[in-house]
RNA sequence: GGACGUUUAGCUCAGUGGUAGAGCGCUUCGUUCACAUCGAAGAGGUCACAGGUUCGAUCCCUGUAACGUCCACCA
């Protein structure tokens, strides 16, 4: 007899799922959990939706369920919340090159709307191969929590915390030095870039022949657009330069270079002075910010030259260069020309050349000194002034959370003091629209009805057919609205609003008629606005026409030009709170998705939704928020360590002043056998499910376990998984075993233990010990290496053969302490094995025909 | 250029201030007995190299080398 896997596995899943046992609520109801227990939280990273998992997924849910599973029977309430991540990048680029390999299309041609609708549809096709392969591995989430980054909860959570930050002065719009991937047309982050070494020639020159200095590039056809020459300040070379002014003309393009002073230049390198290029050059727009330089741009998004004659306009970078080296040997201005080897940047997902160049983008600003309101955060108090980046340090140099190993805070620390303004928009489609609108004014053939001022205020019915409502235009409790009597046009009131309700129509208190009153103008209006006093507040009881405008608003007159105000409220205005202006158009950009990843734990708990009304201690998702957060564990592979631990702990600290998570746990780099990354090239990529069909989710979570310490990679062969798969069965024949020496006649015979026993089942206590402080200590491969040994060559090999001989005697006593031992050893074993390979221990546990009555239903909820 | 990591059996890797460990592979033997997806026995290592601390170092310190990773980017 053997076990069969692809049998047992599904069906077991089924079992746990209908269970309910994944949710904590449920193991409280049904009494396997105490509701007073301590909680213990892991939210699930969430795989992104561009195809299917690989084995650096599979290990991170092999490591997370075990410390679920682990807890879960220490009788912890125990929460583990499932997801995907949109990816917005990785993910649109993946659905444009389908479509335009099947369909020869771009996503321009097929316009927004439609694109993003074949996006939607293919994000929900990975998204169930996805929830399909997590099942596979056997991974204990709670699928009635499952999250996805961009649905509604979760854009509440994304403009709550944008409209957080913006009116805190931490977001800003402004034009700066963007990586552009030219291909892709779009904004990409610093950690988006690929370096790839080439060689490359290293021009030195002069401008002209009157220009005193040579400087020296890579990139000649960028210096049209150059404005200075920068030298350092002791540099006796040049000193008497500084402050110059030079008009040339640049291979037709005339330019003004200034000679200033600037201390980050290098004396020994190159001739010492730097042709400063400020619209093509992070460091240059730096240099020529200090200087107040102007910068001009002349490079355009398609890579191509911008400025110039019928030599240079519109021709790409690469021809531009060699028609500008050739000009100037022409002129005879090429002093040198030296090959170098130089690291240049291209575009992790499209694999274009990174232009750098000036453009209009949103930034958060991580040095900029702001008021923590609510903070638990050490070193920092409630309501004192700190920065992003000073909430992203502390937490982990002060030991609230910790990374493991060790060694990546280092990493971490290196990384955060180099950080600079993190660029969050993207020109992508596919995620979260920035939340912001630009106002163009009134629209003239509003739909709106007339009114005193018509065209600018939404309506409000408390009749029963429309349920416009008032949040739907960014309304608040507190706000004072005007009320206008539909059959006389008239105003006839104002009312304070009391209560925004969640669904149907909104309930507005007003006060009452005696307020009544018509006026002449706005300002008329506005001044008796001022003047009354709300002491007196009825409920509504008129059909009338509610028109509803906010009060502190209305110094700004409505004006049909628009404002051109930018605003960020949380839900979608419908018109100007400036102005009143209708035509208000969303900002084209998206988000960064870790700008949404970053709000994972705790937009997946309820944030910001029920933060308010959460209780601890209270059973249901809408309490979520204060039962689970901080989470206990946060897993995921050392790769992202930047992207999106550092950015989850900015956004937990800066929203809540609270850390994300107590303990990082970073895995390794699943490897193939012999040691190299799998890629789709050297096609050595193993499916997961491949594995799981061959030899069972259990064998392919311990393999991926063993031998695989925090941080450093898992190689992983075949023949590994094997030995595995070898083991699993050897827990089924020596269940198999103890179980068919079970005989019930001899239930109430008294046990006479041996000294042998009594050490075996000492050794077996130790055993547990240490299992349970590997395990704490996040020692994974270490409990998993212990308990294979015990269970195969302690309990199989040589408890299991001495006892064969003692089952077969005709003395009870001893016959029942043999099978006692082994029983409960198996029993124990059992218990233990089972958050490192549950569908193997959990189908012998349900078997067997001698659990106490007292046993759990299931191996997943007994007793550690 | 800066930082970090790794180097232990043929291969892949654990590990510890006090006789070196596992899996796979290899050799020999065994098995109608829970299990051949098995059992027993065995071969195989200057723990990269050099120096230091120590009674004692594979482990701690310093340096070197090879390999790998991350960060920065240079006019």
């Amino acid at each position: 007899m053997s076990y069969n896997p692809q049998e047992s596995e599904p069906k077991i899943y089924k079992q746990w799922e209908e269970s309910g046992y994944f949710n904590p609520d449920v193991c409280v109801k049904k009494g396997v959990t105490k509701k007073t227990a301590e909680p213990f939280t892991i939210v699930l990273p969430p795989p992104n939706v561009t195809g299917r998992l690989h084995m650096g997924h599979a290990a991170m849910l092999a490591i997370e369920d075990i410390l679920v599973r682990f807890n879960r029977m220490r009788g912890k309430k125990t929460l583990w919340i499932p997801g995907t991540d949109h990816a917005a990048i990785a993910t649109q680029s993946k659905v444009e090159k389908i479509i335009y390999k099947e369909e020869g299309k771009s996503r321009y041609d097929l316009g927004r709307e439609v694109f993003l609708k074949r996006v939607e549809q293919y994000a929900q096709e990975s998204h169930d191969t996805i929830v399909h392969q997590v099942k596979s591995m056997g991974s204990s989430l709670d699928w009635s929590r499952e999250a996805y980054t961009l649905d509604e909860p979760r854009y509440l959570a994304v403009y709550t915390a944008f409209k957080n930050m913006y009116d805190d002065g931490l977001i800003y719009r402004g034009h700066r030095i963007v990586n552009w991937d030219p291909k892709g047309q779009t904004t990409i982050s610093d950690d988006e870039i690929v370096y790839q070494e080439q060689k490359t020639k290293l021009y030195t020159f002069k401008y002209s022949k009157d220009f005193p200095i040579a400087i020296a590039t890579t990139r000649p056809e960028t210096k049209v657009g150059d404005t200075a020459v920068a030298v350092h300040p002791d540099d006796t070379r040049y000193k008497k330069y500084i402050g110059q002014e030079y008009k040339l003309t640049f291979c037709g393009v005339p330019l003004t270079v200034k000679v200033v002073a600037d201390k980050e230049i290098d004396k020994t390198f190159g001739t010492g002075a730097v042709g400063v290029t400020p619209a093509h050059s992070t460091i240059d727009w730096e240099i020529a910010e200090r200087h107040n330089l102007p910068r001009s741009q002349v490079i355009d998004e398609k890579a191509r030259m911008m400025v110039g004659d019928e030599r240079l306009l519109g021709k790409k970078v690469l021809e531009a260069r060699e028609i500008i080296v050739a000009w100037l040997k022409e002129e005879n201005l090429l002093i040198k020309e030296e090959e170098i080897t130089h690291n240049i940047g291209t575009a992790e997902r499209t694999g274009a050349v990174v232009e750098p160049l000036p453009k209009l983008q949103w930034f958060i600003a991580v040095n900029k000194k702001f008021k923590l309101k609510n903070s638990k955060i050490k070193g920092i108090k409630s309501g004192s002034e700190t920065t992003l980046k000073e909430i992203m340090r502390a937490t982990v140099k002060n030991g609230q959370t910790k990374i493991l190993p060790k060694r990546f805070e280092k990493i971490y620390f290196h990384w955060i003091d180099n950080l600079r303004d993190w660029c969050i928009s993207r020109q992508i489609w596919y995620g979260h629209q920035v939340p912001a609108w630009y106002c163009g004014g009134v629209e003239k053939s509003s739909q709106l009805r007339m009114g005193f001022h018509k065209d600018v205020v939404p309506q409000v019915f408390d009749g029963k057919t429309k349920t416009y409502r008032l949040r739907d235009y960014g309304f608040k409790v507190g706000d004072k609205v005007l009320f206008e009597n539909s059959q006389t046009r008239t105003l006839f009131g104002y009312a304070i609003i009391t209560k925004i309700e969640e669904t149907r129509v909104d309930k507005i208190d007003y006060a009452d008629a005696t307020h009544y009153k018509t006026y002449k103008n706005l300002q008329e209006l506005i001044t008796a606005f001022k003047l009354w006093n709300p002491d007196k507040v009825v409920t509504a009881q008129s059909k009338a026409y509610l028109y509803a405008y906010e009060f502190h608003k209305f110094s700004k007159q409505d004006s049909s030009d628009g404002c051109g105000q930018i605003i960020a409220p949380l839900n979608k205005p419908k018109i100007c709170p400036a102005c009143g202006g209708t035509k208000l158009k969303q900002d084209s950009d998206t988000l960064d998705t870790w700008f949404s990843s970053g709000l994972w734990t705790f937009s997946t708990l309820g944030w910001p939704h029920f933060a308010e009304t959460a209780t601890r201690g209270e059973p249901g998702p809408k309490n979520d928020f204060a039962n689970y957060h901080p989470t206990n564990v946060l897993e995921t592979g050392y790769d992202i360590l930047f992207f999106w631990i550092a950015r989850m702990i900015l956004m937990s600290g800066y929203n809540l002043g609270e850390i994300p998570f107590e303990t990082v746990y970073l895995h390794g780099l699943v490897r193939d056998g012999q040691g190299r990354k799998m890629s789709k090239s050297l096609g050595n990529i193993v499916d997961p499910l491949d594995l799981i069909a061959k030899y069972g989710a259990d064998a392919t979570r311990l393999s991926l376990i063993i031998g695989a310490a925090p941080g450093n990679d898992v190689k992983l062969s075949e023949d590994k998984v094997r030995g595995y798969r070898n083991f699993t069965t050897k827990i089924w024949n020596a269940a198999h075993f103890v179980t068919m020496n079970y005989d019930p006649k001899f239930a109430k015979v008294k046990p006479k233990f041996t000294a042998a026993d009594k050490k075996d089942l000492l050794e077996l206590k130790k055993i547990k010990v240490q299992v349970t402080r590997d395990i704490e200590s996040f020692k994974l491969h270490s409990a998993a290496d212990t308990l294979y040994h015990y269970f195969w060559h302690t309990f199989a090999d040589k408890i299991i053969e001495s006892a064969k001989s003692r089952l077969k005697s005709e003395n009870k006593a001893d016959k029942k302490a043999a099978f006692e031992v082994l029983s409960t050893i198996l029993l124990t074993s059992l218990t233990m094995l089972h958050p490192f390979i549950p569908f193997v221990t959990e189908t012998i546990y349900q078997d067997l025909p001698f659990r106490k009555a007292k046993s759990r239903p299931m191996l997943l909820v007994e007793q550690w």
